[in-house]
DNA sequence: GACTCATGTAACCTATGATGTTACATATCT
DNA sequence: AGATATGTAACATCATAGGTTACATGAGTC
């Protein structure tokens, strides 16, 4: 893993994985495929589920199943479900500074974070979560589900 | 301060600071402008000094004094010089996954993240520290000095 | 030479955040 | 009723950044 992690990353790829399967799948199979524990898969999913992507239903044959059409909610969707996290490690030591100096530090730094902001959330927003499928479904046709036993 | 530490904004900071001043200013005295530890600003110079950007000098009178023309030092220079750290607070969870899903949501981010990346190392490229002085003396142009009492 | 001032650096402490884990309540299906 | 799942609070663990102390070294002052 490296060291800055991505909640995102791990919600799209438990996403994909969800997208493929017709049955609800339970938080201990995704918790298996992504390598940590069902409640931390629970606790991202909740931003998920409360704004309506994906649905959550308990007792026998329960799980999470896909409520959206993956081929209208984007990159950008799901980053703003999970919380908007901050995209970038670097930033202003203080937001509203006495010091002149350090005003000016911020104003030369911001443009451009602003910028690239601006340019990742665009990103983001033209990619849906079919075009991603389509992607993962072109570069392996047959049997995608080798590498994860689900059951 | 915001949550996302900047050693760049602060080294900037007191790089500014230093380049008003003639006599070599102590670790000291930048600590108690950074509100910070003496060590700290010792920790976070090295880098400067080790690129040859500023000087340090012990025993009396000694300090820290500019060692480069600011006219021709950028940001990016400072950046490199603090030892590059991550720009961006978001990342791929596995740099090479078995999984091919995962293969296909990396792809799908770090496009834009590389974008990103560029945008603001260019950007940080074309600001130079006299640049940066210049902005700060145009916004306040008679007593710099009447925010940080240095000695 | 003794004294003072300053950096250089290792070692340690502390606070924070991200993640993992346990425990238990609740809902649903057989 | 019993088994299966989620929901969630509470706690444990780990990594990182930042602060602090301690002490060695070098450079001026007297």
């Amino acid at each position: 893993m490296s060291r800055n992690s991505s909640k995102l990353s791990g919600v799209l790829h438990v996403l994909l994985h969800m997208a493929e399967q017709q049955a609800p799948v339970t938080s201990e199979k995704l918790a298996r495929i992504m390598q940590t524990n069902a409640v931390v898969i629970r606790r991202v999913m909740a931003g998920l589920r409360d704004a309506g992507y994906v649905r959550s239903e308990k007792g026998h044959g329960g799980g999470w199943s896909m409520a959206c059409d993956p081929a209208t909610v984007t990159l950008l969707d799901i980053y703003r479900a999970i919380g908007s996290p901050p995209l970038f490690a670097i930033g202003n030591r203080s937001d509203n500074p006495d010091c002149a100096v350090e005003r000016a530090v911020n104003e030369a730094l911001d443009g451009p974070l602003r910028q690239a902001e601006a340019l990742l959330i665009d990103s983001y927003a033209t990619v849906t979560l079919a075009s991603l499928s389509a992607g993962f479904h072109r570069q392996l046709p047959p049997d995608y589900a080798s590498h994860h036993r689900t059951d």
